[in-house]
This record gives structure tokens, sequence and C-alpha cells, in this order.
DNA sequence: CTGAAAGCGCTTACAG
DNA sequence: CTGAAAGCGCTTACAG
């Protein structure tokens, strides 16, 4: 079946070229009368303009690109992602912007994609995922003047965009929730190290612990799998002043510090509170439900889809502060038993 | 920054434009000596091809789409997708095309996007997901001549190729092993109705069943999540002649399974075996870990994706057999106590 | 082996 | 308001 072109529409209307672009893309230069014409000529034949065409016309690629950069099974396992790209889809789709997506084995991969993308005018802008400290992505897009919008923060993303919620507030709000059950010796296990949300968290964690004259505020780092999240869980209950209450930096790991408890015979949440972050469905399939820390992760993609495309459409924006993840307590948490 | 192109390169190397996309290319029409100078240029001014210009000049769009049609809160908390993903990506990777992602709301806006996709020339070909029967997807992939690839079947896909794995199998294995264990009451909990492997499944599932001279089938409908996959456990739980082995199409519903019954009063294994489609990480989370139906999802991903890049390369393929799930044994399975 | 040129399908000033 | 034309950056026959 042969692709239709605009030079079928223009020929079936009884117009030039030039008058179907302009009715096409909303421009003057055509009656009102003629561009009705010319649009239904246009569905009638199924005809879409060739992005290709479009593109190297000096219009945009019509596309952003999203590069994630972790392992299969971490990325198959943490429903973050999923829910962050149906947000940002949502609000691509209205535009009829496309989303490229590219897994990457490391940073220097990912900065090579972008890169290749730039050369490509594969896209007009991209996201960035996992901000780091220091982090080599950004000067790299600052110097290719690549649109991007950072999904992270708060700040560390130079002349950047960024979009990003106070994770320091919630974790505060979380710990001061414990004490206020009559915890006293709270512990964490965290993300993967150098990402800058678990440095916020950690430090957040150190402060408020210190605020509060909890006695020494330990976080176990680890990589976010259960393995991991179960490992360190197992560490922490065998120490002799083993914590009340623990506070995980995602579900999953959560999860796995609830069945190494039970493991244990310890009683959640008599012997032991959890606190899981990240409020996916999985939270409440277990037993007991998990006392999560949530928001609205579509929603987030959504924000950094209007601002990524603000800013290929030359907005000026900068940082933008989403939401800031709420608690919902449920029956992973509890007064921790006198012994 | 400006994007340097073809002439740029051809400039600094004293070449013609043409020798530099020959070279490029590796096609012949440039000495050895020439090819080299060229590419070493290439990458020292960082010069990638506009995928725009390549795409319009009759050359492939160096990219793939798939779309997507499950409601955010099913993709996110389903891994299948995003290790299918990951699978597939490092299969594109290796030939630099990138993946168009689009996550649609229902079957015709799935077959809007394929249309539009097509006109605007944007993907050389397509990856169809959740097969159906009837699925009304696959007479317009055949009218548009759009290079596919179906994942799922057997049959059912038309003229297009496929990449399966056997399902029936895999269940009447799982069905033996059980009565194996001395279960005479097994049920099912099954996914969406409508979709071809759920129907295979339910068709495999009844046939064994009667084969073994089990009494009655039963499969109840589900949807994946875990709120329907309690309440469907819950039902089978409650009846008289309840189940003493029941078989998830999904392990986010074994998962709520298994806490309906500790809800319910009954010991797994002990009072009910529980086994789970789909052997994610998450399996082995809970107490007690679950015995799971499990395969290699990221290679059935990269198997998909080498087919399509062959069908889009003109070859002539057909229906290829995956791996056949298998059963991996844990703590959820055991003979029924004796009432 | 290399160079000059046409053409892919759009967009967008520029005349009418 | 409309038409003719240039140009985006490649690929690929076609001459030399």
């Amino acid at each position: 079946m042969k692709r239709p072109t605009i030079a079928d529409v223009a020929r079936r209307a009884g117009v030039s070229k030039g008058a179907v672009s302009y009715a096409l893309n909303g421009q003057p230069g055509v009656s009102e009368a003629t561009r009705r014409r010319i649009l239904a000529i246009a569905a009638e034949i199924g005809f879409s303009p060739s992005s290709a065409a479009r593109a190297l016309s000096g219009a945009t690629a019509k596309a952003v690109g999203l590069a994630l950069c972790r392992p299969a099974r971490i990325l198959g396992i943490e429903p973050f992602f999923m829910e962050l790209i149906s947000g940002v889809e949502g609000e691509l789709a209205a535009r009829s912007y496309a989303l490229t997506l590219q897994v990457v084995a490391d940073q220097d991969a990912e900065i090579a994609v972008y890169r290749r993308w730039w050369g490509e005018r594969r896209v007009d802008g991209v996201f960035i995922c996992d901000l780091r400290l220091d982090d080599r992505r950004i000067p790299v897009l600052e110097e290719l003047q690549l649109p991007a919008v950072v999904i992270g923060g708060p700040g560390h993303t130079g002349s950047l965009p960024s979009v990003w919620s106070d994770d320091a507030a919630a974790l505060v709000e979380t710990v001061e929730y414990l004490v206020a059950l009559g915890h006293r010796r709270v512990a964490r296990v965290g993300g993967l190290p150098g990402l800058l949300h678990t440095e916020i968290r950690t430090r957040a964690f150190a402060e408020v612990c210190d605020r509060l004259g909890l006695p020494e505020a330990t976080t176990v780092p680890s990589d976010y799998t259960g393995e991991e999240g179960a490992r360190a869980t197992r560490r922490l209950l065998s120490s002799a002043q083993r914590p009340t209450a623990v506070i995980y930096d995602n579900d999953v790991m959560a999860i796995a510090g609830l069945s190494v408890a039970q493991e244990m015979g310890l009683a959640v949440p008599g012997d032991l509170s959890i606190v899981a972050w990240d409020d996916s469905p999985l939270c409440q399939l277990v037993h007991p439900p998990l006392t999560a820390l949530g928001r609205d992760i579509p929603a987030y993609g959504a924000h950094a889809a209007r601002h990524l495309l603000a800013a290929i459409t030359g907005e000026q924006i900068s940082a933008f502060q989403d939401e800031t993840a709420h608690l919902t307590p449920r029956g992973s948490t509890a007064p921790p038993r006198v012994r």
C-alpha cells in the first residue's frame, strides 16, 4: 500500500502543497473553508505527514528521549519507571509526540546516546533520571544545548530545569511519626549510594535523628533488590541493639524485610515496624499491609513531560516542585512492644 | 552548538558528500584508506547522520514501535513488560535501532497509532502484544504491509510472523505435578478473558483436568490486579468443596491469594498449595516463597526483536517457538493435608 | 574509484 | 488568500 503524501492531498483538493501544509499546521494563509476541505481529504485518504520530511525541513522531530540506566531485573521489579512512563505518555500523546526509549548499561553509554540522538536530530529533548552528585550528564547536555528536564533534585541540575519532590520533608515526617509512636531506635535501608535522592534522604535522616535525640541513625546502603534488602535487614535485626522500626527506600526491599522479620520470629508490627518508600499496590498485597510513603508517580511524569515540551518550544522554565510524598499508615507500624 | 552535517565531513576530508555516505554505510565506492580517514574525521567532529534525512532519502527510519494497551497501575506492577523491553533493547541497540513506545487506551487507539506511524514513516516495524482471539490489529497491519512480529500465539496471527511459548504444555506440567502431590481439587485464577494466552491456558486446564479425572476444573476470570486476585481467591476458598491447590495467571495475583489464605486462617502449603505464573523476584520475597512457572523474558524480547529486524530487511520468517516455562517448586506447594 | 545531481516530502519565505 | 520555488541533509543511480 502506497503511503499518501502531501502532494496527493493537494491534488485532490485542487490546491498547492503549501496550502495543504498551512491548513494542516493551523497557520494563516488558507481560508477556513479550504482548510476544512483539506483536512477532510487528509483524513479520508489517511494522510499523516512524514515525520522525517517534517523534521528535515526545520520543524521538530516530534519525539523526546528517555534513557534508563538500570539492569533488567531492577527495571522490571520497580513499578516506578512504568508508572512514570505512563504519565509521560499521556502528556506526549496529547501533542502527538513520540517517546523514544533506550536502556543503557552505564553513564558513559547514556552520554553517548545523548550525543547520538543530538547528532541524528532524533529527539527534540530528553528526560534525565537518577540524578547523581556531580552528574556528568549535566555539562554534556548544557554543551549540546539539547532541551532537557531533570526528574529529581532539588539542586545539582546545573542550568537545566527540573521537576522534583521534597524527599527530605517526607523522611522527616516519617521519623517524627515513628517517634510519636514511641520508637527510639529507628534504622533505614537506603537505595543506591551516589544517587542524589539517596544522599538527600540519608542526610535528612541523620539530621532529624540528631534533632530528636535518637541514638545513632543507621543507614545501611543497598541496591533496591529484594536480596539486598533482605541481607541489610538481617544485619540490622542481628545487632545487639536492634532497631524497632526500619524505613526502606523502596517497596520491594520493604517486602523482603518483612519476610526476614517473620523468618527471624519477630512480629510485625509488634517487634518491628516497617515503612516503605514508594507506595505501589504491592504494599497492600502482603500481611500485614505496609505503611508507605506514596505520591502520584504518573502525575510526576506528566509534569516532567509538560515542562520538557515547554522547554522545547523555547519557554524559560526552571525548577518545579511536585507534591511531597505522604505517609499512609497501615498495619506494619505500631508502638513498639515494651520489652 | 551547531550539528555537523555530511558536508562538514566531506569538506574536511576533501571528498564529495557521496563518498562520505558510501564510507559511512560500508558501501563500495571508496578506497579502504579513504574510508578510514572519513570515519576518523566523522568520529572526531562527532558526526551522526540525521535520522530524518536518512529516512527521507529512502533508507529506513531505524526505529521500531511498541504500543502497550494496559492501564498505568497494571503496567507498573507487572515486571513482564519492562523485562521484555530490556531484552528488546539489547538487540536493537546492537544495530542502532531506536524503540518508540506508546501507551494506548484501547485497541482502536492502538490501531490508530499504527496507521499514524505508518503514514509518518516513523517506524520500520512494530511488535504486537496481548494477542486476542479475532484480533482486529492483524488485518490492519497486513493491509498496511508494515513489518510486524506478534509476541504470542501459537496461531491466530494471520500471515504475520510470531514468537511464542507453549503455555498449554506448561499448564499441563503444572497440573500433573499437583496431582502427583496428591491434589484432586485444583482451581485456577485466570488472566483477562479474551486474551489468546488466557484462552489457551483455560482450554488446556479443562482438558488436562478431564483427562486426569479431576472433578470440575474451575477457572475464575480476573484482570491481573491484586484486588481481583484476592477477590477470586476468597470466592474459591469460601466454596463448600474448596480447592487444595490454585494456579494463578500472574505473580501479583498469587501473592494476593497467599495473603487471603493467611487471612482466612488457611496454612500454605498445608491447607492450600499455590502456583504463580511468571516467576519474578517477587515470588521469592513472600513467605513461603512461591512455586512458580518461569522463563527468560528478556530473552523472549530479544528473540522478538531479532525476528522483527529480519522481517524489516525482507527476510521470510514465520513462527518461532521460544522455550516453554518451567516449574520451580518452592515452599508454596506440598501434598494436601488429609482432612 | 570519485564528483555532480536528482530526489525523498515536507516547511516557509517570497511573489503575485 | 494562493502558487512556485528553495532548502533541510541525506542516498543513490549516473557520468566521468
